[in-house]
DNA sequence: CAACTGTGATAATGCGTATTACTGTCGACT
DNA sequence: AGTCGACAGTAATACGCATTATCACAGTTG
């Protein structure tokens, strides 16, 4: 592409065989028509032309180094995007950036180019191509506070995909905190009061959100209710710890881990919902019709990468000034009312109310 | 980006603080060492220095647009890459593509600039931002010639993701041919007579190996056969069509409309594979424990994606020079043994043999 | 001592585009 | 005749980098 592209047209070939100067033809080019610039109607077209026949198309590189801008939008995302571990997370958020992105006629530009340290990528290393695109996204669960600030700094355009708490950083994230309390609290509604939360080990500001709606919906309650911080690995430890708590609602943060706690009850004989209620803090996309259908919320992951590209456009706009309000934003989530979900058998022996009231606080401050 | 952009460093800058020119930066930046360039470990080290504290990054563009690479890879994908119908098709190829890119230091440029039409994208257009990628992967079931041609022509540096029959397209694919002879071959080697073959509509190359496999399956055997092009549109028709025909073995090219079909045959009662048996020229991804395990062909779609980088970056290897044989190559697709191919009931009237004699194969191999 | 040989760098140039300040021409009006 | 304004378009420059031809100097040789 680079050089042995010498057949490109150029705008001063172009320029010449119009009989006018390179600069007429970008002006042409860019339909410039301001006060103070002024080609006939006859030398446009003619110019047009030319165009038209040499199926003339911009550098982009050289469009951006004077200064325009190249309808690109960068895609940055902290985990590799599809390998299959990370796949139902990012899938549906891509498909939605790539649906925005075709309807403002960007390209996308995946900054795949670090290795990964650490299982995460690093958005600055010494050959980023962040100076391509008009702007970024930033996608994952947890960023590095430090390198978005940096991106603040650097006057880069940026929108976060997920609440994010650096100061600055303008976001669309899903309004967890409360889909997780009307979640908790429609199941507390049915009488439950020994309630087990399996959570999972992160401090991403989603992770955060869904705990505070966790502790909202229990604040006011009288339940017992423990909490265990555990990964799909550890499936088989956290189920014992939960038979050993006895609860009658188990709050699942993960999806994943869900359908594993779900198999592991099965194979003890628990009755899910008749012993056990399930409640889940996610949904996966790739349903498939045998999968269990868990009460649990509904993330609209598509319609956050869509929104967060238009969110982005609005920014990259030089006659638009977004609002305060539409630059940090939360996208509604809904709840799906599944099948995991019933009162508790035993309808609370009044008696002798167990444990504590409040939430036991592990992990995250 | 573009211009609110002012803090970041140049060259020029780099220059000024470390005592030297920019042009000696520029050099110290390639590392180049030939003959004719001497620059002493001494300056060279003070030049790094500064790098390091500025933190400097090249301009993509500029870098570009002096000549240089920049190691992008372009991506193409004539149909929309995310959206549900395609997923299952390119999620596989685009997380090999990824991991190759991750490999080789390079971004993914997605050109989802296009505007779809006639539910087809276009890679000329008005704007394009080919030139920013190094090379460019092509991904779709058909191609128009012509842009390839194109392509080629312009001298850009193209890899296809598929057998491509337009001269001078480099192209790694799949061996669909072979594999679809060895299914036929294997089905017809149980005793199979009467076969009916569910063709998809398409003229892409890969629809037509398949084709070509199935005719050369059946070519030397005494089969009466019997085709039909369909699609998920039209399977109660087809169902329809296949009980007429009573054949013992149906041959379905798109796994889709091999999962309706099955389907068809469960509500009418239709014992697969006692009586009928399915096998399928392709294979969905997203394998659910209660799909069908059907009998059929593996496409490697990851490794297909890996490849195709892998050959992209040798071609614009300035010091490698792929052969021909690199330049078009074929990978073999295994086939998945399945649940759904048995000898026909009526083929062997052994004597008091009841049902299969053999248990049918389950599970992958 | 003039001519040569390395050495260590730099000035100059080009890549293709966007933008701005400026030039030249023409007709109309004082 | 001279001035003015409108018009049509251009020359010049900048963007940041890679590359090449060139230069100044020190030491070495014939």
């Amino acid at each position: 592409m680079s050089r042995a592209v010498n057949g490109r047209v150029t705008q001063r070939q172009i320029a010449e065989l119009a009989g006018v100067s390179q600069a007429t033809v970008s002006l042409v080019l860019n339909g410039r028509t301001d006060e103070g610039i002024r080609i006939p109607e006859e030398t446009r077209a003619r110019v047009l032309r030319v165009i038209e026949e040499t199926k003339y198309v911009a550098d982009p590189s050289a469009r951006r180094l004077a200064g325009a801008d190249n309808r690109i939008l960068g895609v940055f995302t902290y985990e590799p995007a599809f390998p299959t571990r990370s796949l139902d997370f990012y899938t549906p958020l891509l498909a939605g950036i790539e649906a925005g992105a075709e309807k403002l006629g960007s390209d996308l530009l995946l900054f795949t180019s670090t290795p990964v340290v650490d299982g995460r990528r690093q958005l600055f290393h010494e050959q980023n191509r962040l100076l391509l695109a008009d702007g970024v996204l930033l996608l994952g669960v947890e960023m590095d506070s430090h390198e978005l600030e940096r991106l603040v700094d650097g006057g880069y355009r940026v929108v976060a995909v997920g609440r994010r708490e650096t100061p600055g950083i303008p976001y669309v994230g899903i309004d967890y905190s409360s889909a997780t309390r009307s979640l908790v609290n429609r199941a507390l509604d049915l009488g439950h009061e020994r309630v087990f939360y399996h959570r999972v080990g992160s401090d991403g500001e989603s992770v955060r959100d869904r705990l505070e709606g966790v502790r909202m919906g229990t604040a006011d309650r009288a339940v017992a209710i423990e909490s265990r911080i555990g990964t799909l690995a550890t499936v088989a430890d956290d189920w014992a710890a939960i038979r050993a708590f006895a609860p009658t609602l188990l709050i699942v943060e993960s999806p994943d881990v869900a359908s594993a706690l779900y198999e592991a009850a099965e194979r003890d004989g628990v009755d899910v919902p008749g012993e056990l209620s399930i409640v889940v803090l996610g949904s996966s996309p790739r349903l498939t019709p045998d999968d269990v259908d868990f009460t649990r919320l509904n993330p609209p992951r598509a319609e956050l990468g869509e929104r967060a590209v238009h969110l982005l456009s609005r920014i990259l706009d030089p006659d638009e000034t977004p609002s305060d309000l539409e630059m940090r934003s939360l996208l509604e989530c809904s709840i799906i009312d599944g099948a995991t979900l019933a009162a508790p058998r035993i309808a609370a022996p009044r008696i002798a109310a167990p444990r504590s009231a409040s939430p036991s606080n592990e992990g995250t401050k």
